[in-house]
This record gives structure tokens, sequence and C-alpha cells, in this order.
DNA sequence: TCTAGATTAAGAGTATTTCCTAAACTATCT
DNA sequence: AGATAGTTTAGGAAATACTCTTAATCTAGA
């Protein structure tokens, strides 16, 4: 009965690993058994800073942030993770040190949890998940890549054009902080931004 | 002849490997069979502007750097790589589309290649490739993060603090105009901050 | 309904950085 | 060895991109 219940909670999943590589009937069941589903409420913690980061997640929906607080005082998110995206602080996950990140719940956010012993232990019984792994995490570095780019070599007004366009399911659900927090500017400048764009046209 | 000559070459990528992870005698061949060395002189382009990146490449030794060009003509340094790193622009290689990047060579290099095809050939033959590739993709993505997080959260004197420390071995083989570009400010505004630095102490 | 947080606004201020010019130095090429 | 091109340092003026502060309005949660 709990078995069947997590196996259909582990769909979404199943259907993003079927998307990029078949599995097999057994690997199926694997990977369904090793990914446990846990709803966090808006503003709940799933890593605190201090915390070793000993699970990987997968979002299924809602939306989570990560982000780092400086010797300052501000705080600045690295990354947004929705439907289908996956996060942790891979830092802390793989050498199992204390995280200087945090990540919380934007929103009511479902997410399939997948704990450290548990991925080396897939790793090892179906070489498909490192294959997949593989996948995401280029997937990942490319992304991270190109917001490097973008923050070397472009001034606010144009990163947040860029926010808008790749994120534009995110940007109206969460609040203008976050994202003045995710481009590095300070809120009242975001502000400032936005008018000019309503005023400019 | 020519084989053995191949496979002494592919020894430093050999090593860098079993170091990670033990291979076969067929791994070692395979693997060895399939990167090519190739030597570049310093100013030498390993990737153009608007050519795919096929290729990727594990530095044996020398220096190369990844950089984009913007619109307004000036430069900006992704990544260095120097001994035991790799480097290619990812989003090309495995799109296939043509890349925004270039790859040049800072002092003369010698590097280990393998092909597109012959990398996922590679995977197929052998999925201990997967997991090493895996292994190693994480790892860039760890520091990208990294990266990204200074230049959120830093200004350009602590960056270069940073870069120093991160970059010991490369800080004085390079011409301070590339460090300039890599930290995202004005070969001008980096001497600035050298003076600062000797005057203080 | 109350309270805390989010958003907008607006002006002053500042720091970081660029731009320009120029001179000294260094490496490269023939 | 000498010429040439690129690199580094220097200094001052200037810009811009952004922050800080205060405050009023609006919004959402308890």
């Amino acid at each position: 009965m709990k078995d069947e219940s997590d196996k259909s909670a582990a769909a979404p999943l199943i259907a993003y690993f079927q998307n990029m590589l078949p599995l097999t009937e057994e690997e199926v069941e694997l990977v369904s058994s090793k990914f446990q589903p846990r709803l966090y409420r808006k503003r709940q913690f799933i890593l605190q800073e201090g915390d070793v980061c000993n699970v990987f997640n997968f979002v299924v929906s809602g939306c989570l942030r990560m982000y780092k607080i400086d010797e300052s005082g501000s705080t600045h998110i690295i990354q947004f993770a929705i439907e289908n995206w996956w996060i942790s602080d891979m830092g802390s996950f793989y050498s199992m040190k204390p995280s200087e990140m945090c990540i919380e719940a934007v929103e009511d956010t479902t997410v399939l949890q997948i704990k450290h012993d548990d991925l080396l232990e897939l790793y090892k019984k179906t070489t498909k998940l490192d294959r997949l792994f593989r996948v995401l995490v280029e997937k990942s570095l490319i992304g991270m890549q190109q917001r490097l780019l973008q923050n070397l070599s472009s001034d606010a007004r144009v990163r947040y054009e860029t926010f808008l366009k790749q994120y534009s399911t995110l940007s109206n659900r969460i609040p203008n902080t976050y994202i003045a927090s995710y481009l590095g500017i300070t809120p009242e400048f975001l502000s400032k931004i936005r008018n000019e764009r309503v005023t400019r046209k």
C-alpha cells in the first residue's frame, strides 16, 4: 500500500528520466523506491546554512530558491528551481561539508528527494543513473555558464530583461525582492528599472 | 608504432582517470585510442566564434582561455584551463550549434582532444566514462557556482584577491589584461588595485 | 482587523569604475 | 639589434550605475 503510493509519487521523475533515456521495469522500481516525496510549505527550509546538504532535490511542483547571506547581511540568490528542475548545494553534497547556502520554499513545493548514500547506491546498481545525472549536470553547467556571462557583460537592465524571458512563468509568481536579489541589485533599484520600462512603452 | 606513441601521449589523461576510478586494461586502450594529442602555439585558436565546438579538450600542459566578445567589442573570459583541466563550450558541443565563444592558447599548450562522436561512442562502450564525466562535470559546476557567487557578492578588489589565491600558479604566467577581463574590469583599473595592494603593505 | 512585509517613489549621494592621455617598460619579429 | 606592437603603470576627470534614506501606499498573512 505504502509502496504503491510512493511509486505513483515518483511518476513525474520517472517521466522526466524516460524522456531522456528509456528505463527498464526494474530501474523504474529502483528509482521509485529511493526517491521520497516531500512537501515543503512556503518559507520552509530544505537546507539551512551550516547543515550538510545530504539530499538531492527534484522539484515536482512549486518553487525553491537557493541563496547565500554574505558578511554584510545581504542575500544573493544563486538559483531558482521550478517544475522539473534539480537543486542542491553540490559542493556540500559531495564533500559532506557544511553548506554556506540556504534552500528555501518560495511557494508550497513538492520535491522528490534522494539521500546521498542512496544516490551512490543507485550509481552502483545501475550505471544508467550515471548517464542520467551526467546529462542533467551538464545542462545545469551550461545554464550556469550563460548566467555568469550575463553577469560579466551586462548591466542590471539587460539582466532583468533576460530574466523575464528566461523565467517568464516565474516573474509574476515571486516577490520582486527575490528577483532583485537574483540580479544582484537592491529592490528599490529594480523598481526604478521597472518604472523605466513602463514609461518607455 | 604510431599506436604506441599515441598511447603514451594519453598517459596524463589515463593517470587522471585512474585517480578517480580504476580502469581495466581494455578501457585504457579504448580511451587512449580515442583521445588525440595536439599542440597549439601561443595565440592559436582551439575554437573560433561561429564554429561548432566539436571536441572536448583535456589540458596536458600550458594554458587556454575561453572568452566571449560582446556587442560593444569587449572580451569576457569565462574560464582559464591549465594542467588537468577540461575545457569546451559544452552548450555548443552538445547542441552542435555554432559557438559564441572563442578558446585560445595563452601559452604553447598540449591538449588531448576527443571528438563529439567518439565521446558518444565511448559512453556507449563503457559506462565508466559516463561516471567519470559525471564527476568531472560536477566539479566544474561547483567551481562555476563559486565564481558566480563571488561575482554577485564581491567587488573587484575582493574578486582579485580570490583569483590570486585560487589561481596562484597562473597569476604570474599570464598578462594582467587577461586577469582584468576575467574579473570583468578594465586593465587600468586592475593596475590601480594592484598599486593599492602594494602601498598598503 | 491588524501587522508585517512588498512595492513604488524620489532625491541626494557615493563608490566603483571607465575613459583618456601618456609615458615607461617588455616582448616579439625581421 | 632595432623596430614595432602590446603591456603595465599613472593620474585626473567624468560618468554611471547603483545605494541609502525616508516615506507613502499597497498587499497578504495571522
